[in-house]
DNA sequence: AAAAAACCTACTTTTTCAATAGGATATCTT
DNA sequence: AAGATATCCTATTGAAAAAGTAGGTTTTTT
């Protein structure tokens, strides 16, 4: 199950790809809007800085902002950032050791055949897919 | 992430399948062969056995044995029966209550369409499917 | 009566999640 | 230079879940 964390992610971007402007926009202003605990997002944003998903500029007048085109960000990539492993199972997760079972494992191939699912699914889609507000 | 209870759900039905007979298998042998502690299995069985994917008979010579045909078997509804939920946020959990932020959210069709890829892909497969044996 | 199985429930240990907290550092404005 | 406003950095906490361990009870066959 994909954590706070990734969501707030996808949020913030949603946030900043809404209120882009010349300037940066504080995360100050984001937390009030998405209702979210501010010293929560100043963990995760360093996470999104380090991919090069955002730009931040440290002191008065500054904050963040997109570094490309809302289409541009697939989904995957901002999870992938943020999310400790997207692996559906241990064994399929970064750097896991390989498995003794390895060679009679029955299963692998279909947990790989859900990453892969998933991971298509992820990729498929951008953040300019979710900035249009549709609700039912 | 899929925990080791289903994982170890469908090893169990794996191993119940390629062990078939006309008696029962007990659990005793199944954790020896898949190397998992017995203990923990008896505390997995009788969830698989409550959604009647399993039927169990107590006392000397009882186990274990499937109810249908492993074809029948989709994966989904044997993770179903372990899993606590296999939603991939919160909000569309079993019985979740409905968010105050619902008709402002950008990302819940994006979630809908991840968790419809994943329950496809689930319900795509079979037990059967996961009996050959095939290594890379 | 003894053996072998499932059944039932409580406990423990470890890890992760989701924040909260408090300050340090950088930058702009006046 | 001073003050305001940001990010940045790191530690701590509280609650929950994961993964098992443990010990006994009941059922059934031999």
């Amino acid at each position: 199950m994909v954590s706070t964390r990734g969501r707030y992610a996808l949020r913030v971007l949603i946030d900043l790809a809404n209120n882009q402007k010349d300037s940066y926009v504080p995360m100050k202003d984001v937390a009030v809007r998405q209702g979210v605990s501010l010293k929560y997002l100043e963990q995760i944003l360093p996470l999104l800085k380090q991919q090069n998903l955002v730009v931040g500029i440290q002191g008065k007048g500054g904050g963040y902002r997109l570094t490309k085109k809302p289409e541009e960000y697939t989904i995957g990539e901002i999870l992938q950032a943020t999310e400790k492993d997207l692996a559906p199972v241990e064994c399929l997760a970064e750097g896991a050791l390989t498995c003794p079972r390895r060679s009679e494992c029955k299963t692998i191939a279909f947990w790989e055949g859900l990453k892969n699912t998933v991971d298509s699914y992820l990729n498929s889609k951008t953040l300019a897919d979710l900035l249009q507000t549709e609700y039912s």
